[in-house]
Order: structure tokens, then C-alpha cells, then sequence
DNA sequence: TCTGGGGTCCTAGGACCC
DNA sequence: TCTGGGGTCCTAGGACCC
């Protein structure tokens, strides 16, 4: 039997913003961007979300439920770089460790008895090593399975461990609302609201058959959530496998609508530029180009297209982005954000002809020579002629901050 | 009160092949 | 030629997560 454990940093981007400035503790603090922005909260310190504000809502609206919170930009590197602090701290406790994302992971933790102690043992001891090492602090989820190891860390909140002991699982699921489990958002839990299921517990007693009619496979799944177990693909593999990236993806909104197709395709060539790039960190070559397109009121399509053969080039991705942006546009329709992505990853070269294969090599010269530029100067030094009509493309910012933080959860403890 | 950016996984129809 | 069935790839869309 496993023992998982799942550690969740508690307002990380808030908690990291107070060590660089411990005159923001106690404040109400929300980082996402400016109070008029376009854009949605990506952490609210706790005080902040005492009125209201809580990850995922517009700026603005903070702004209204809370004015006197100091907005803040963030700062994506100093969030990386607490992140792999986090991971030191993790990795003294088990080789096994997965960081689902900057400020949450996932660890094994079977078989360390004899090092650590019993499993709430050991959880105090990380808890206070975090504390040492990183002062921040966390929430520890225990259980058998990695999903209700990961429900417990959120009834845990925050800086709190709970420990699920095996077979109680079913029971310490069952009085939490639907919504609770991962991978019942808005829609799921509407769906099942209007059945009449509310709790977990609610799905628990109903007949599998009965779900699987009623929502298929994935219906199926959820009945066995419901009992505690780790159904589908990603919960059933083992820790710390799957690290490469299946896709690589920017995106950019607009600071107002546009319908000047020159401005949106030298935007749409930078980013295609900046994910060109990183395919070329990951030495990955992409077989199919996404474009994404959302329009004033807020439609969203997307177009791909698979290659002939795998790229990383530049030149490549800002052509195949705009081909599929030219034939999805509705010409003169204002738009709100531009996107493009890759995905098909391989590794190797695939195949070329021989024409082909030496034109390819100059190009790949004079990009490595960029790149090797953009190292010394910075992203914004250089630009390849392709993508630049003038330098029409609005400023992308370098580091948006992704991943919010959490929601707002029920004080928890041991 | 309008709704970011970076991802993952799933579904579903049609093409294409055996 | 009155019409199967399975596998896999491609494309579009959508739910969900942090």
C-alpha cells in the first residue's frame, strides 16, 4: 500500500511577494496585475480574501470588493526560483517527487518509515523544514491515493496536515460537496446538482451502471473518485514520471480589440517566435501548429494543421501561424487575443530531402546565432525580419504570471 | 464586474487503411 | 457492389487545473 503525500503552498505568490517585502504581511495583497487591467487574479493574500477576492476573478472586480488591496504585477522567476527551493526541501524526504505545478507536488513517501517515522511523523518534519529553508509555509494531504491525498491538502488549509488513514477513505470524501473533487468543476457540478447529487457521499450510494448511462466513461471514473480511487490516465501513473511537455503554447490579449491585421500578425510572429524557442530549449521538433483566436465577444476558435515534417524553426512557425490565421479570420472582425501553440513532439530530425535538408541547415545557423544573442541581450534584442512589420506587435509581456493560486478553503488540522 | 496565460485530458466525426 | 468493423490520425471544441 502507498503512502502519497501532497504538499500544497499555502498563497504562494503572495507568500513569496512578503519575503521580498514583509511590509505586505497582514495586507490585504492580490497579484495579477493593476486594479484597471485586463486580466483576473492570480493569488489574493488571505486578508484580501476576507472581502471577496479569490484567484480567477477580473482585477477589476477586486478592485470594487476591495479597495484599499495593493495590486501587484508578480514576479514569474522569483516564483520559479522558490519553487526548486521547494523541491530541495522535498527531494530530502523521498526521491519520488512530482511538481504538479510551481507550488504544489506530489511525493511517495512508501517504505521511508524507518528514516522518517509514521506518516504524520514524517509530515511535521517536512512542514518544519519548509518553514527553515524557504520561510514559507505549507498544507500536507496523506492518503493511500493520490487524488484524496490531494483533497486532504486542501481541507488542510492552511499550513495544515491531514492524514487520511487507508480504508477511511470513502468516509472523509463522502460529507464534502462534489465539487471538491478534482476534476469536477462549474459544469460537472451543475450537471450533477440538477440530478440531485450534492455530496460525494451522494454519488458514493448510486449504482456505477447508472452513472455510466448517464455520463459515460467519465461518469465511470467518478464513481470510483467517489470511493477514494485515483481513476483516470493522469492519477493512475506512478510519481515523478511523464515530465516532458506534450505541448507548448503563447497567447497575448489585446489592452483593447483590434481588427489591424498587420499589428495582430506581428504579434502572432513574436509568439510564435518565443514558443519556437523553447522548442529548441527542449530540443523537441513540432509536427502540428495551433492557432487560437478569440474574438470582442469572447467566441473562441481554433485552427491547426499538421506538417509535413517536424520544426522548430522560426520562419516555420510564424508562416504555418499565419496561414492558419489569415484563411480562421473573419476579415475586419475586432479581436481580443491571439494565440498560437505546438504540439507532436519528436525528438529526432523526421525526414527531409536533401534541398530541403541544406536549406534547413543555413537557417538553423543563423537561428542559433540569435538565440545565442537573445542569451547575452535579452529577449527583446533581435527579432528575425520575418517577424517584424515595423514593430507594430504590441508588447507582450515577458513573464505573465500564470497559475492563481487557490480558492479560499475551510480552516483544517489534524 | 467582464472574463489571463499555460497547460492536460477527453470526445467526436471523418479520412484512410486493412 | 446496398454497405462490416477496427485502428489510427487529423481537426475542432470544451472542461478543467493552477
Amino acid at each position: 500500500m502507498r503512502t502519497i503525500f501532497h504538499v500544497d503552498m499555502d498563497a504562494f505568490f503572495v507568500s513569496v511577494e512578503e519575503l521580498f517585502d514583509p511590509s505586505l504581511k497582514g495586507k490585504a495583497v492580490v497579484v495579477g496585475g493593476q486594479r484597471d487591467q485586463r486580466g483576473v487574479v492570480s493569488a489574493a493574500s488571505y486578508e484580501a480574501r476576507k472581502f471577496g477576492v479569490h484567484s480567477a476573478l477580473p482585477l477589476r472586480t477586486a478592485a470594487q470588493r476591495c479597495p484599499h488591496a495593493i495590486f501587484l504585477d508578480g514576479h514569474p522567476e522569483r516564483y520559479r526560483e522558490y519553487s526548486h527551493k521547494v523541491h530541495d526541501v522535498l527531494t530530502h524526504f523521498s526521491p519520488k517527487v512530482e511538481m504538479a505545478s510551481v507550488d504544489e507536488a506530489y511525493m511517495d513517501l512508501t517504505g521511508t518509515e524507518r528514516l522518517f517515522g509514521p506518516p504524520l511523523r514524517a509530515a511535521h518534519l517536512l512542514h518544519d523544514q519548509m518553514k527553515r529553508d524557504t520561510g514559507l509555509n505549507c498544507s500536507v494531504g496523506i492518503s493511500v491515493s493520490r487524488m484524496v491525498a490531494k483533497v486532504a491538502s486542501d481541507q488542510a488549509k492552511p499550513n495544515g496536515i491531514l492524514f487520511v488513514q487507508p480504508g477511511l477513505e470513502a468516509a472523509f470524501l463522502a460529507p464534502l460537496d462534489v465539487r471538491r473533487i478534482p476534476g469536477v468543476g462549474k459544469v460537472a457540478e451543475q450537471k450533477l446538482n440538477e440530478i440531485g447529487i450534492r455530496k460525494v457521499g451522494d454519488l458514493a450510494r448510486l449504482e456505477e451502471n447508472f452513472l455510466f448511462r448517464r455520463f459515460g466513461q467519465w461518469g465511470l471514473a467518478l464513481a470510483g473518485k467517489s470511493r477514494g480511487a485515483d481513476a483516470g490516465a493522469w492519477f493512475d501513473s506512478d510519481i515523478g514520471e511523464g515530465e516532458d511537455p506534450k505541448s507548448i503554447s503563447h497567447e497575448h490579449t489585446f489592452n483593447k480589440d483590434t481588427a489591424d491585421s498587420v499589428f495582430i500578425e506581428s504579434t502572432l510572429a513574436h509568439l510564435a517566435e518565443k514558443v519556437a524557442r523553447r522548442l529548441r530549449d527542449h530540443h523537441f521538433h513540432a509536427r502540428t501548429v495551433h492557432l487560437r483566436l478569440r474574438y470582442s465577444d469572447f467566441t473562441t476558435i481554433t485552427r491547426s494543421h499538421s506538417l509535413g515534417s517536424a520544426t522548430q524553426l522560426d520562419h516555420e512557425l510564424i508562416a504555418e501561424s499565419r496561414a492558419l490565421f489569415r484563411a480562421a479570420w473573419k476579415t475586419g472582425a475586432k479581436v481580443r487575443l491571439i494565440g498560437m501553440g505546438v504540439s507532436g513532439f519528436e525528438l529526432s530530425e523526421g525526414q527531409l530531402g536533401l534541398l530541403d535538408a541544406d536549406k534547413n541547415e543555413r537557417a538553423k545557423k543563423a537561428t542559433a546565432a540569435v538565440d545565442k544573442i537573445r542569451d547575452k541581450f535579452g529577449e527583446k534584442s533581435i527579432k528575425l525580419a520575418v517577424g517584424m512589420p515595423g514593430d507594430h506587435a504590441e508588447r507582450v509581456h515577458e513573464n505573465p504570471v500564470g497559475l492563481p493560486g487557490k480558492q479560499p478553503k475551510p480552516k483544517g488540522s489534524l
